[in-house]
RNA sequence: CGGGGCGUGGCUCAGUCUGGUAGAGUAUCGGUUUUGGGAACCGAGGGUCGCAGGUUCGAACCCUGCCGCCCCGACCA
């Protein structure tokens, strides 16, 4: 950042020690608070507003696919998450159960879900029995409970929230299509919206979700160099449907089992969207899910309020109807600056300034939160100069975390090489990878880092295996994940 | 689950080694002067030191146990 002095002093700084300045932005811009139960925090409304703007956005695009919100309960009955065996057993370390209602002992004990396949399933079985009932596109926003034994405020909490897409579709085909369409989708917001640059691809059979057939995820990368799963998209195959009976007669008259899918993303993305944006002022909210786009602040010098006031209210007015997100700040209890800090610290990506100058001149300043620059405006081209400015900071974002990205993704041929990208500064490695499950762990073994996905785009010169040296069926990208 | 750190006004921390009247900064409240990058001064309120036990005339400080949080590693969105 270019900044010539540090006006906030209590978060630490970003290059000092990224994990601290990770937790003092979530507290200090009141994105979330810890309470007194490890692992479990709250949200506070400046943080859940990112939410909403994530949710809204993301729900506007499963609609436009043809996708239908719902409600499944939070409690799964035991004998129901047993069904799928490779799902239960990848589950039932992190699961929490309930086994008493009131002071009686339930009969069968009730799983707080961990994810729903296993009653959405179960339902389905009940609705599916054509293929004219099919596909079935439904999508929940619901909290999670994962007993996790390390926790971080967005990246991992053992309460979280999230959305998860469950569809059933008539062949195959279509189940593998409607997962690269929703990873699609995915990877279109997490990068239009939240500015986030991903990867896509699939993921290896060690690291696909319990119960899939395949799974494929966006990654992306964060400043200090690991890897941070950002959403998921699982082609169930048929595994689900023969656990929980899901059958419907085709066309042709025979019965078949559905070919399903599932997808998420969570409150993860908030985490990443601190990671990847801030600085060491704070916050840098990307416009399109900021909670403020931009904020108003008085020049307080004199009679301002009767002065100044009046000019920064028409404007909050106008911007207001003019659908952006704008709060005025007219508190007289602080110095103008210490509201710019504030704002800063809280990532508004736009502060503009009125004061009797500029009213005397017929302008404005806007500021732009990533570089301080400021723009003087004419009062009568704001619009235009915001629109503009809003779209700039947006852009510049997602070309900064690009640029950050390609400048740390490397290819590496041999496990001593990775070994040594990953021990030196991390980021993205491409690499051969022959398809062994051995060879995938050995790396794990030597460096900590695993394989994001494998992304089938054929590189000239990577061809072997990065450990054993055979022909490389693929070429993946590994790095060390949170 | 292993390693490390920590728990003292709302917050950040000093004080613990060497036991003896609980401190600072910040925040809050009242007042005056201020206000283009976290303003200055004056005044005020607020804690029994994570919990439990022990040693002692006396414990924030020493001993034992417990709980919690943070960070780093093995597992996970």
């Amino acid at each position: 950042m270019s900044s010539d002095k540090d006006f906030i002093k209590q978060i630490t700084k970003r290059s000092d020690d990224f994990s601290r300045w990770y937790t003092d932005v979530i507290k200090r811009a009141e994105l979330a608070d810890y309470t007194t139960m490890k692992g479990m925090m709250v949200i506070r409304p400046y943080g859940y507003e990112i939410w909403e703007h994530i949710q809204s956005n993301l729900d506007k695009m499963f609609k436009d696919t043809g996708h239908k919100n719902a409600y499944f309960p939070l409690f799964i009955p035991e004998s129901f998450l047993k069904k799928e065996a490779e799902h239960v057993e990848g589950f039932a370390p992190e699961v929490a159960w309930v086994s008493f209602g009131g002071d009686e002992e339930l009969e069968e004990r009730l799983a707080v879900r961990p994810t729903s396949e296993a009653i959405i399933c179960s339902m389905y079985s009940k609705w599916i029995k054509s293929w004219r009932d099919l596909p079935v596109l439904i999508n929940q926003w619901a909290n999670v409970v994962r007993w996790e034994k390390v926790t971080r405020p967005f990246l991992r909490t053992t309460e979280f929230l999230w959305q998860e897409g469950h569809t059933v579709h008539e062949s195959a085909e279509d189940a593998q299509s409607e997962t690269l369409r929703m990873l699609n989708i995915y990877k279109t917001f997490a990068e239009d919206y939240l500015a986030i640059p991903v990867i896509s691809g699939m993921k290896s059979e060690a690291e696909k979700f319990a119960g899939a057939e395949s799974t494929y995820a966006i990654e992306a990368l964060m400043p200090d160099g690991k890897a941070l799963q950002a959403g998921t998209s699982h082609n169930l195959g048929q595994n689900f449907s023969k656990a929980f009976n899901i059958r419907f007669e085709t066309r042709d008259q025979n019965l078949e089992f559905g070919w399903q899918t599932s997808w998420g993303v969570s409150t993860r993305l908030i985490g990443a969207l601190i990671m990847v944006h801030g600085d060491d002022s704070g916050l840098v909210i990307p416009p399109r899910v900021a909670p403020l786009q931009a904020v108003i602040v008085p020049i307080s010098r004199g009679n301002w309020k009767e002065t100044v006031l009046p000019e920064a209210q028409k404007l909050f007015s106008s911007l207001k109807e003019a659908g952006i997100r704008v709060y005025l700040d007219d508190r007289d209890t602080y110095t103008p600056g210490w509201k710019f800090s504030e704002w800063e610290m809280r990532g508004v990506p736009v502060r503009i300034e009125i004061g009797p100058k500029d009213i005397e001149k017929g302008q404005v300043v806007l500021v732009n939160r990533i570089n301080r620059e400021k723009s003087f405006v004419e009062i009568g081209n704001l619009m235009i100069e915001l629109n503009n400015l809003l779209e700039k900071i947006q852009k510049d974002l997602f070309e900064k975390a690009l640029k950050y990205r390609k400048d740390n993704t490397v290819t590496n041929k041999t496990l001593n090489d990775l070994a040594q990208t990953i021990e030196e500064k991390r980021g993205f490695v491409r690499s051969g990878w022959c398809g062994s499950p051995d060879c995938e762990a050995k790396v794990k073994e030597k460096t900590a880092a695993t394989i994001r996905v494998i992304d089938n785009k054929k590189e000239s010169g990577i061809n072997k295996c990065l450990v054993c040296g055979k022909d490389s069926t693929d070429t993946v990208i590994f790095a060390k994940s949170y």
